[in-house]
DNA sequence: CCAGTTTTGCTACTTAAGTAGCATTCTAAA
DNA sequence: TTTAGAATGCTACTTAAGTAGCAAAACTGG
């Protein structure tokens, strides 16, 4: 990256804000921002080639990138994460963690920095401080995974979904959105279930009064109740 | 820790063994020692109070240790993980990640260094290359869980149960054992489900011609059978 | 504005998983 | 050696989840 371009400074001022980059000294992110190329992924760019992500280490900059797992016998998507902003992908081909079969999915437009493995390693090495905060990070998401194995092997649909809608409740606006812009096959994927039955549970929701639903746009009418369908079953 | 006893000698190999600690220097390792206390855990032995694992960090010498979750809504619990030899836990507490709900049983007898998480992210802060090698540690077991998850949500009991064996099948004595020594609600507890349901499968199995049973052991007599029920769906 | 695609809503059906309960067998502690 | 508890095997039943398929509605790109 040619670090004279005005570009540089959102790059940079992106990656200072970084639980992962803030303590890294200003020549260090600039040797970073050097071995990085700068990269637009529109909605809905698809990579299903994971040697590119086995080869190539990502910093998102802005968007939100799902990182998904299909499986083949019975053609379903299972969505293991979602990247935000600063996220960085893929730790486990950083780490040499063999292959790791996943595919990824911008589902808004994205800007991402494309770094090299080989070179990132090398990076790495120059600044063995940020193996702490790696871990923390890597710790967080974890735990994130965690959760989500809990609640997939011990929980009911309607509690899974309830709790999707719960945490992704939008609470700054008036009306409590949630899960914007997703479909019901992407609510799928993110409880690990097919989109006629996250269909049916939404309708059971609707007429208990939860929520009420227009395309790709769930509003929670209810939040009360909505509670009572995660509580009583661990919080 | 009194690093004079004769007994220390056999924690400081088994922690320069470690890929957690290999790269530690001696006086490092000896301070670690230092700082820590070994304690017996006898088979059975449950820690069931979290604010224990809360402050003490620990490290696994010899033994094995499930750490589970437990679901009050229905009365069941999920093993996360299999702890042995020189696996630490507990990462988060230590990461400062909250409170992590999980307990732990000793399913053999075991021996842990027990070390005060204060005086263990000291110990860091004096050692910051360990960061990378739990970096690397913890990316591991992150991808121990990302498979978890897949198994759970996309996969039937049959699928699991007969990975689970497969996985864990001694392949060094004549007769595949697998999973010694745990009972039918402990196997359950692994791929999230219940014992009846575990049972059901093993009598299947057991009609195929795919293993034999006695009281808590599970010898496979047909590998090939085995390996189907898992093939075809994903690897 | 139209044509084609995606998303949603819904019905009917199949199947696997979960639940309850009990009898038998085995094991370990008294 | 006895006995209480643990582990297993099994039956019968209930319920939730998955599947298939179709039609209406709502977008989107040309």
């Amino acid at each position: 990256m040619n670090i004279g371009l005005e570009k540089y400074r959102h790059y940079y001022e992106t990656l200072i804000e970084s639980e992962l980059f803030s303590h890294v000294t200003h020549n260090s992110l600039n040797q970073l921002l050097e071995i990085s190329t700068a990269q637009k992924w529109p909605k809905k760019t698809c990579i299903l080639d994971t040697s590119h992500t086995q080869y190539t280490f990502h910093v998102l900059i802005t968007g939100k990138i799902k990182v998904y797992h299909f499986d083949s016998t019975n053609d379903r998507l299972l969505t293991l994460l979602l990247l935000q902003d600063n996220d960085v992908f893929d730790i486990f081909s950083l780490m040499g963690c063999g292959t790791h079969k996943v595919y990824y999915e911008a589902l808004e437009n994205s800007e991402v920095l494309n770094i090299p493995v080989a070179k990132m390693k090398e990076w790495m090495k120059d600044n063995p401080l940020v193996h702490k905060s790696f871990l923390a990070y890597t710790v967080q998401k974890m735990n994130i995974l965690e959760r989500y194995i809990i609640n997939v092997a011990l929980e009911d649909i309607p509690t899974r979904l309830a709790r999707l809608l719960y945490n992704n409740m939008d609470k700054s606006s008036a009306h409590y959105q949630s899960i914007s812009g997703l479909s019901h096959v992407e609510l799928g994927a993110l409880i690990g279930t097919t989109r006629a039955v996250v269909n049916r549970h939404i309708q059971n929701f609707k007429e208990e009064g939860i929520l009420e639903v227009s395309r790709k746009q769930i509003t929670i009418t209810n939040v009360k109740l909505l509670e009572e369908k995660i509580l009583g079953k661990n919080v």
